[in-house]
DNA sequence: GTGTAACGGTTTATTTTGTAACTATCAACG
DNA sequence: CGTTGATAGTTACAAAATAAACCGTTACAC
């Protein structure tokens, strides 16, 4: 028995592939109505909740890496999404805020995710009912 | 309720995030021990389970897309693990086997992933406890 | 047969990501 | 003050992923 080992039978990997199902379904979405990426998503999920917040908090709340952040809020403010303005006791500092436009857009996506969400748990609440035996089993 | 959104309370985002804790530290094992990078170690897993499989086979079981393949395989011919042979009647196809070395490691590789999987049961048999109220919620 | 489309696999090019170095600023210590 | 070390953020370069073009082969229609 511990000689022997198939691919879909091992837990990382299928986290993984359903992981990826799942955010590329959602990517899909989101990149055909508004052409972002995943990291420009995730700064505007951020950002939408707490407006003012500086990049690096954005990279913390999103586990995104700083630059990964950088280049998303640039993306975003060459949009008109965004916009930057500065801390006036630390210079180095940069707090960050959606446009009148982005929060329109920050709103849909947030509908988009909510639909998304919702129509994903009533797949998992149907898919849990067959499952049940296997679930116990656990 | 529908105008609030938190990403660590989005479903996708927090299946990405678990899946990467997983195959990460997973993955810290195996290139540690032996090298190997994540596609590799895909080509290893299911080769293990079905040997003279062809490349678009292991594509297919594995998720991968065929480039990805196909470098892994040269990888692990280069280092003495797996060897190809021609098929017989259809010359575009060639059936990949692990060479004796090559069914070593694999052999460790596949002791290594049931040693993770049984801790990680483990850690989560302990968590669902705290968490029956959730789940029973669900 | 001959032409056309499709397939298995590799190689090349383009885009995305991660790593490391850099600029500017601030804080703390002598 | 001046030096040292840390932080916020950008930029430059290396590595990786994705996509596209490609070669040889097979299948099939005509």
């Amino acid at each position: 028995m511990a000689d022997r080992l198939t691919l879909d039978g091992f837990l990382p990997y299928r986290m993984v592939r359903a992981s990826d199902v799942l955010s590329q379904r959602f990517a899909a979405l989101y990149k055909a109505r508004y052409g972002i990426s995943r990291p420009e998503w995730r700064t505007f999920a951020v950002l939408g909740e707490r407006d003012g917040i500086t990049a690096t908090e954005i990279g913390r709340r999103s586990t995104m890496h700083k630059t990964k952040v950088s280049r998303a809020v640039a993306a975003l403010e060459q949009r008109g999404w965004l916009t930057r303005a500065a801390d006036l006791k630390d210079r180095r500092i940069e707090h960050l805020s959606l446009t009148p436009s982005g929060r329109k857009v920050y709103g849909e996506l947030v509908a988009l995710a909510h639909g998304f969400q919702r129509k994903l748990i009533a797949e998992l609440g149907e898919a849990a009912g067959a499952l049940d035996d296997g679930l116990t089993a656990v």
